[in-house]
DNA sequence: ATAAAATTTTTGTGATCACACTTTAAAGTT
DNA sequence: AACTTTAAAGTGTGATCACAAAAATTTTAT
């Protein structure tokens, strides 16, 4: 690692009410709080979150090109749906990407960065042993868990892309969980983050992508299996209507 | 392949100015008629289209978060510069991603679809031998060819996510080649495709994800290797200035 | 002639209005 | 009561203006 001046030196980013609400809304739909399908409108949020509408008009523009928004035929704005044959690409997608900053993380993290991920899954753990685990602090656990791997691998790139992946992904994830899935209740996911920790302190790359694979791919599996997702061919006449 | 309704219609997306602007000023970035660095402003490009601002501050935040577009600190609008780590880096993500849709499109290609990319490849290799070659009709057979073989995958969000990741690298291909890249006298762009298609043609999804990452690893090899791209200490310094 | 200071121009950002279109609510009709 | 028709409210989109900050230009001073 080279010592820069940018090492030293935060990069000083331009500070706008857009680029503000856009955080903000983004927190909300990887959080899960806003429902697939559900409607939003520019007047509406600008008003919530006391601005005009340009601001919310800019911040929205961006979450449509990131497609954690969309923006339907009839000029109505609302969060994705998702078929499960589009929920199976972008596991896909995830698999890879993931999978590549995993093994690159397993290469460089830090004994500091590796201290911190195994907190994370130590609370992720914890929470997910109590009786009835709480939803929200699960989430957030999880994602602190695999974005503390990700941030190892010193890609920035690769790590906006896979956060805009799970801006996508956040609502689904959260839809489920608000059903009170089953799934908080077995030790699986526990099983996947200790291997892929394993894999990290042993500098394994190949082994950490593949412990990865598995969380992301069980997970998926039981996504798909609950058969929320409509399928596509149900999604194309909603369009229509 | 499922027979549905969505297979018939065009989704009918709706048309409005800013998309239009977008697209264009997407074309002339992925095509690398835009140089990095370059500064662009709101104003001139609304008047040189012809329309108002608001259409192109859409179209221009949507390219930021694509990262196609930059908005410095500054506030002045520009290409982004890309430095050779994260030319390295946006490499490495390409190889992963456009591997995945080359070894998906090897199992799924149609006839035709392999006809399509034959033609575009025999364009390319045509072009390729003249003593002199046009460089945009190179870019522009080489693009055809790449993109019909990930339009075979089958995975829209995947294509999108390459076509994203081909406007933050069009620019430096295109300054390259401007220079009159000594490479378009070399064989090894057209042995990679050969080498590509002969493993779609046999339905080997490892052999086809094998050979576009050589073909991908080469290209940005030689890339890094003319030294045109800024170090990263030198961006930063420039960043402050 | 050179440098410093003041001025003008240009930049992105935010707010407000007008417009076309869709959806919803109300009124009218059978 | 059920359906059709009409009116109202709400939607994103585009244009225009005002403003602060930066850049470029001109002016002034040394």
């Amino acid at each position: 690692m080279t010592m820069s001046i940018s090492n030293l030196v935060t990069p000083l980013q331009r500070k706008t009410m857009s680029v503000e609400v856009h955080k903000q809304l983004r927190t909300l739909l990887i959080g899960g709080r806003m429902m697939p399908g559900e409607q939003i409108s520019l007047r509406s949020t600008a008003e919530a979150l006391g601005v005009s509408v340009m601001p919310v008009r800019e911040a929205v523009q961006r979450l449509v090109a990131e497609q954690a928004l969309e923006l339907a035929p009839n000029r109505t704005l609302r969060v994705p749906t998702m078929s499960a044959d589009q929920f199976r690409e972008i596991t896909r997608i995830r698999i890879n990407l993931e999978g590549l900053a995993a093994a690159t993380a397993a290469l460089r993290l830090t004994p500091e960065g590796i201290e911190k991920i195994e907190d994370a899954n130590a609370d992720f753990s914890r929470e997910i042993a109590k009786a009835k685990p709480d939803g929200p602090r699960l989430i957030r656990f999880n994602m602190e868990f695999h974005f503390g791997v990700y941030q190892g691998a010193e890609m920035p790139m690769l790590l906006r892309m896979i956060e805009d992946l799970w801006s996508r992904i956040g609502p689904i994830l959260n839809y489920d969980l608000q059903r009170g899935s089953r799934r908080l209740q077995e030790r699986e996911p526990v099983d996947h983050h200790d291997r892929l920790l394993a894999a990290i302190k042993q500098r394994d790359a190949a082994a950490a992508a593949e412990a990865l694979r598995g969380d992301i791919q069980t997970a998926a599996d039981f996504i798909v299996a609950t058969k929320l997702l409509p399928t596509a061919e149900l999604e194309a006449v909603a369009n229509t209507a």
